[in-house]
DNA sequence: CCAGACGTTGTT
DNA sequence: GTCTGG
DNA sequence: CCAGACGTTGTT
DNA sequence: GTCTGG
């Protein structure tokens, strides 16, 4: 899954706002935690815009926003059946940019925070959105998508987010495709090779925003 | 018909 | 144990 | 995702 | 909003 990313305005994410030819750049953002304001990349009238929008799902249809149920992650495998995923699924899907992601890697009951990174690019990652309420009030949120973990990758962790392809992009940021047309997108595959890194468990308290630094030896995995 | 749910992960 | 806040 | 709270009365 | 359970 995917509970913790980091967002770096450097090159990399420069290079894919420019791919989804989006005329901005993010903000630097360290330690990422659900419910916080992030930018996500989505189509309106016919072109991408980067949007600040709250990571957590909130559902157009419920009464009040609320945390009560876990709205952070939407599973790939059960998005069609799902009455507060479905709907965003078929016409208001979104990318995530991202620069690395954090996974706990539990060991006889001791859990250890590890980045996982692309070596040369910055992560597309596919994601959901609504919004909540009318006019200045409008409240934008959104959810991350999650698969199996591809075979490399559980050794860190059973589940990932979806890592989209550049060429998938326009596919599935356009909102006149059905999203059951691109349910292919969402089989668990890597983009690229990714470096893992053990990673200071300061990362755990998500009050702390600054870099972390690394406890252990860089590796890489690939499919 | 109305009421109530609507979610994920990890662990046992 | 379970909920809230970040 | 993890961390931290989880309570009341009275006084400033 | 839409589906499921009673």
């Amino acid at each position: 899954m995917c509970g913790r990313f980091n967002v770096i305005d450097d090159p990399f994410t420069q290079d894919l706002l420019e791919q989804l030819e989006v005329k901005a750049r993010l903000d630097t953002q360290y330690n990422i935690a659900p419910t916080e304001d992030i930018q996500v990349v989505m189509q309106e009238d016919g072109a991408n815009r980067l949007r600040h929008m709250r990571w957590w799902l909130i559902p157009s249809w419920v009464k009040e926003p609320g945390t009560k149920y876990s709205m952070f992650n939407a599973r790939a495998e059960t998005l069609e059946q799902s009455p507060a995923f479905r709907g965003p699924f078929k016409h208001q899907r979104c990318i995530i940019p991202a620069s690395s992601f954090i996974e706990w890697k539990s060991e006889n009951g001791h859990k250890h925070p590890y980045s996982i990174r692309p070596s040369d690019q910055a992560f597309a990652f596919a994601g959901l959105w609504d919004h909540w309420g009318h006019g200045a009030e409008r409240i934008y949120s959104c959810s991350m998508i999650t698969t199996d973990a591809v075979q490399a990758f559980q050794t860190i962790h059973n589940r990932q987010p979806v890592m989209l392809p550049r060429d998938a992009f326009d596919q599935w940021l356009n909102p006149d495709i059905e999203g059951d047309e691109l349910i292919h997108l969402l089989r668990p595959t890597l983009p690229c090779a990714l470096e893992v890194l053990e990673i200071d468990p300061a990362i755990n308290n998500s009050r702390h925003k600054k870099q972390i630094k690394p406890t252990g030896e860089p590796f890489q995995i690939w499919v």
